[in-house]
DNA sequence: CCAATTATTATGTATGGACATATTGATATA
DNA sequence: TATATCAATATGTCCATACATAATAATTGG
């Protein structure tokens, strides 16, 4: 029954377990494959409930930074498959933050039918139109990113009624439509005719490309391919863990 | 002291509390800024304890879904700043598993002190020499990642003798230096002439560059840049929630 | 009327005790 | 020997209860 209070102020306990296993990890006590105490063990060691390294354990587990099997025990795991979150904020929230006025503009709004290549993405059949929307956002009227969207118009047909002048179409999205699971695509390529110039480049320029589809429930909403000047932009992810 | 297993068979019950809430979410029912039930009525509601209805706010605050506040409530989070894993594997493991053979081929091996560009980044005085090692891994004898590496001797003064002829320095760094955190920058480029020659591209062609920098502890331990031809390569993140 | 103080409230965490479940290893059986 | 069964074990989860903490709302004093 003596609660903490002792050892560390302010310090959760758990998060005491925590950081003591990770920092054995850290300096190289503890490496890639060794066995950690078990919970009961280390809540012995700690003076704490089982429940509590539990909660240490597993969290370090949803990090990677441990792998957990019944019986087996917990071992540290190998830094093979590091994974790294990269936030992907929005376009004007994004370039705000950077000290720029965010600008935009519409380019194209069209509703046709898809070439195949977008149609197999969205999920539809054949001659099934789509709402085909393009757009450039601006950092202190330098062309920041261009962007090139297909809406399902079976998932949100309000979107055909949409503007689209003042707010891109992320944005009304996000509003309209109730939340969404994306899958993520990145690469590199070199701008064509258009694009370069929609983007104040010349034709060749390496062009960073973020493909991005999401999904509500079962439904595919929207298929985009945002297109940035490879020279200026820069996409970061840095991870301090605990 | 009533157990569940009347509801649902095998689903722990802080997994139904927390599924119910995010298709509420995905549902649209629950929209962006809406305050949710607190713990209390939630677990009231689901016959749960309070702690059990907490696990499952908890859990999908920290994956980005609900923002929590004390004595305000818990609510949909704008979904504004998502966020998205990426995981970066192995050179090796990652063009095998695509189907390949994974061969690697060691282009320079040098100690000099590095350009101020890189020696900021690693963050060594002036004149302090560093190991670069610059190699080629290849997807069936095609380049597939151009490695132009820098390692600080300081942290590691190991690597200065090993002779990375069959081992990439990434895997050698991964076996002898503990654990680290690891910065992420990614952006593309028109490849120079060099670089371009040792892809197997052309001078101009658009690359895809990773560059990361790790530490450990405190000390910085390498700064490396990671090449790709832009027209294959596909960096990707699906992300389905639950 | 504004500022400082004090409740109130919802989240955050800890504890001991209990049962659930997966997996390993030993034992018994065909 | 191969296979089925069972015990042991470490993780996984749950509960009731308690105290901690941050932030808002209410109250009080100047």
């Amino acid at each position: 029954m003596t609660i903490n209070k002792s050892d560390k102020p302010g310090i959760s306990p758990y998060l005491q377990v925590k950081q003591a296993i990770l920092q054995q990890i850290r300096g190289g006590e503890l490496k890639p494959g060794d066995l950690i105490s078990g919970e009961e063990e280390l809540a012995l060691h700690f003076k704490c409930a089982r429940v509590t390294a539990h909660r240490a354990l597993r969290e370090l587990a949803e990090e990677g930074v441990v792998v957990r099997k019944r019986k087996s025990g917990t071992r540290v795991a190998a830094p093979s498959a590091r994974s790294t979150r990269f936030s992907i904020p929005l376009i004007d929230v994004e370039i705000r933050s950077a000290g720029h006025e965010y600008s935009y503009s519409l380019v194209k709004k069209s509703i046709i039918a898809p070439p195949d290549i977008v149609r197999v993405k969205l999920d539809l059949k054949r001659d099934t139109e789509a709402l085909h929307i393009q757009c450039v956002h601006y950092a202190s009227s330098q062309p920041y990113q261009f962007e090139d969207r297909w809406i399902n118009l079976a998932a949100t047909p309000n979107a055909a009624k949409a503007a689209f002048d003042n707010e891109g179409p992320n944005a009304w999205l996000l509003r309209e439509v109730p939340w969404s699971d994306a899958e993520h695509i990145l690469y590199a390529e070199n701008a064509p005719e258009d694009r370069a110039r929609l983007l104040d480049l010349t034709r060749g320029d390496a062009v960073f490309v973020l493909e991005r589809r999401t999904w509500t429930a079962d439904q595919t909403v929207t298929f985009v391919r945002l297109f940035h000047p490879g020279s200026t932009f820069r996409m970061r992810a840095s991870r301090v863990g605990l």
